[in-house]
DNA sequence: CGACCATTTGATATGGATCAAGCGATGTGG
DNA sequence: CCACATCGCTTGATCCATATCAAATGGTCG
C-alpha cells in the first residue's frame, strides 16, 4: 500500500521510443498526474453519484468520505458491492454503462474524471494503460475476495469484514465505521439483526469491543482471523 | 459474443504514430495474433493446470474442454470461481501469483502463453494493452454477476446458473453440462443435495427437463428468468 | 454380473431470516 | 431545560430454507 512517487511523464508526453517493461513498473498514474484532469465534487450523505445503467462517461476517485456501490434486485433487496474509501477509484468500466449504482455514505468529496480523457491518454501512454489494467485487476481481486466471504457463515463474514476494514482504516486496532448496520448487512448478504447479533457474540468472546455502534475495537485479531477461515 | 476479424497488425509492429482511440476499437488481440505466441497443451480430466499462490508466469486460453478455477478454504470447503469454456481466457493476473487454482474438468486443450511476452507486447502496442484491460474487465463483470447470484435463494442460483450456461453453450435450448453436481454446488455455494433437489423442483414445474444428469433442456426460459430475480 | 461412483430422495437438524419488542442516542419544539 | 418523537441498533421468539446425515437408485466399466 505504500505510495510510489508519481511518475513524471509530462502530461501529454507520448511514450518514449523504448518503452519500459509493461508489467514491471510500479505506477501511480491515476493517483499522480491524471488527477489533475479531474474536478473534485462534493456529494452529500446518501446522494447518488451515478445510477446503474447510466453511461459511464466518468471515472471517480474518493478524496474524502465513503461511497457505496450497489445494485437493487427486482424484489427490492440491495446488494452493496463495495465500500470506497479515500484513494479508491470506482466506476471504472470498459463497457459503456455503469454496472452498479454509487452513493455517498457520508458527506464526501469525489474526483470526477472524464473517461474519454483517460482512455485517449492510455492510447498514447502505455504507463497509463497499465495503470487502468492494474486498477481493474485490483477491483477484480477485491470482488473475488468478497465472493469468498459470501459462501461463509455469518461469523466468518463479519470477522472477515472487520479485518478488511481494519486493514483499510484502522488506527491502532480501533475502527470508526462510516456505514450503518444496514449497509454492512447488505454488503455481507445478511440481515441487520444477524450482523448485530454476531457483533454481540464477538464481543462476548472478547474478540472485539463495541464502545458505541459506529466504533469497533479489535481485541483479538488472531481469534478473528481464525473465524475468517 | 460474435468474433471480430483478427486485427492485422504485424506481430511485432509498433503502434502507429497516430494511435486509434483507446476504448473505441473492438479488439481481438488475444484471440488473434497473440495466440500464435502460445503453445497448446493437453490436460487430462481433473489435472491441475496451476495452483493458487504459484507464480503467474503464464496466461491461459481454453481451446477445447472445460476448466474450473477454485480455492480451497481452510476447513476443506471448495469454492469454484469460474467455469472456463473454449475461448475463455483465465489465469490473467496483474499480481505475481495466481489467486485461484485451475484444473481441467474434462480432458482439455489449453493455450499457454508466456505472460512476459504479452506484457512486453502490451508495452509497445496499445491495442494489446487495451485487450488485456478488456479481458480483465470482462472477468470482473463476471465475478460481480456471480457475487449477485450468491446472495439469492437456491432456486434463483440454480436458475441463474442454467441461464448463464445456456447463453454460453446451449445448442437449441439443450445444455450438455461438462461439470458434476459437486462442481455446480461448489460454484453456487450450495450442497449437491440442494442442487439436485432444486433441479427436481424445476423439472416438476416444467421449467426444465433432465433427460440424463449431464443434460438439461430449458423448457421455459421465462420461468427461469423470473426466478433469476 | 457386480463393484463403484454420481445422483437422487428421504428424514432431521440448524443457522439465519423474519416478526416483534425494547432501548439508547440524537434532535426538536414547547 | 426537559418531554417526546425519531431513528438506528439490539434483543427475543419463532419459522423456514438449506445443511446434514442416511439410504436408495441408476449409470458405467471392468
Amino acid at each position: 500500500m505504500s505510495m510510489q512517487p508519481a511518475i513524471q511523464n509530462g502530461f501529454f508526453q507520448r511514450s518514449t521510443a523504448r518503452p519500459a517493461p509493461f508489467a514491471a513498473v510500479p505506477s501511480n498514474a491515476l493517483g499522480g498526474q491524471i488527477e489533475l484532469m479531474g474536478a473534485p465534487l462534493p456529494f452529500g450523505r446518501n446522494e447518488e453519484i451515478y445510477g446503474e445503467g447510466e453511461p459511464a462517461d466518468y471515472f471517480y476517485k474518493v478524496v474524502s468520505g465513503t461511497v457505496r456501490t450497489y445494485k437493487i434486485l427486482s424484489d427490492g433487496r440491495r446488494q452493496i458491492g463495495a465500500f470506497c474509501l479515500p484513494g479508491d477509484v470506482f466506476g471504472l468500466e470498459v463497457a459503456e454503462e455503469h454496472t452498479f449504482s454509487a452513493e455517498a455514505i457520508t458527506d464526501s468529496t469525489v474526483l470526477v474524471i472524464k473517461r474519454s480523457a483517460i482512455t485517449a491518454l492510455a492510447a498514447r501512454d502505455n504507463e497509463v494503460a497499465r495503470e487502468l489494467w492494474a486498477l481493474t485487476a485490483r477491483e477484480l481481486h477485491r470482488a473475488q475476495g468478497h465472493l469468498m466471504l459470501l459462501v461463509k457463515t455469518a461469523q466468518e463474514r463479519v470477522a472477515g469484514f472487520l479485518l478488511e476494514m481494519a486493514e483499510r482504516i484502522a488506527a491502532d486496532n480501533e475502527i470508526e465505521l462510516p456505514m450503518s448496520r444496514q449497509d454492512i448487512a447488505d454488503h455481507l448478504g445478511l440481515t441487520i439483526e444477524t450482523v448485530s447479533r454476531t457483533l454481540t457474540q464477538l464481543t462476548t468472546v472478547a474478540a472485539i469491543a463495541v464502545p458505541n455502534s459506529r466504533r469497533i475495537v479489535l481485541r483479538n485479531r488472531a481469534a478473528l482471523s481464525r473465524l475468517n477461515a
